[in-house]
DNA sequence: ATAATTCATCGTATATTTGCGATTATAAAA
DNA sequence: TTTTATAATCGCAAATATACGATGAATTAT
């Protein structure tokens, strides 16, 4: 295949994606709901939750932190995470905008 | 790694990760607006569209479809998309209920 | 009957993701 | 200072995903 073709495609298709892949790991899932529920979160605290081991649940907290829905901050040795409202609300808005956009072709008003 | 540990989470974040999957590459996003846009489309117009092969688009077609997005049909020597609009509305509201709940622990409503 | 069109599938190459253990860096406790 | 605890990163193996050309199956056109 050579290369990826990710970026002949249109920004907001690229963007859309981008989030989509995200949250397209379940462990990953897992943790946006724990770190959620819990307002704010140690990675120990995941990893006790998870089935994973400590290295793979600090890169899947990459991940999500580098698609900009969580912030990472150290708090001595450990370290704490939480969700990026700010953030988490543009990404959930750009993609109910995706999914509203799509729906209303059903309809023809576009 | 040996094998997958997909299957030891939860169902509904299973769910979850397999639709932001199917969405999660730009060509995939790309497909479902335009098979939107058309109401319904061939595939020979999709690859008109996109910068990618036959062959390759037929793949994205087949996961979209796959993950119930769209329907195809045969229509002689054509094959004919669209949006299987049922499964769609299921599945943006389980997406959009998603992004709901985990803003609902913001508030601490939960 | 033959040729052309359309698209799915197969095989293959390469890239990316997932997962883990081992190691490392840092901070706290002894 | 030495030990312990926490978590990031590295290196590796295996699994998946992406992309394409070639092939094949089915239908339509000649």
């Amino acid at each position: 295949m050579a290369f990826s073709k990710k970026l002949e495609f249109k920004d907001d298709e690229i963007a859309i994606a981008a989030i989509a892949k995200a949250i397209s790991h379940p462990a990953r899932v897992a943790i946006l709901k724990e770190v959620a529920r819990r307002q704010s979160c140690i990675c120990g605290e995941i990893v006790e939750v998870l089935p994973l081991a400590q290295s793979t649940v600090s890169q899947h907290l990459k991940e999500l932190k580098e698609a900009g829905l969580i912030d990472g901050m150290v708090d001595g040795v450990k370290s704490c995470y939480c969700i990026n409202w700010a953030a988490f609300e543009k990404i959930s808005a750009v993609f109910n905008l995706f999914f509203e956009k799509t729906k209303c072709c059903k309809e023809g008003c576009c």
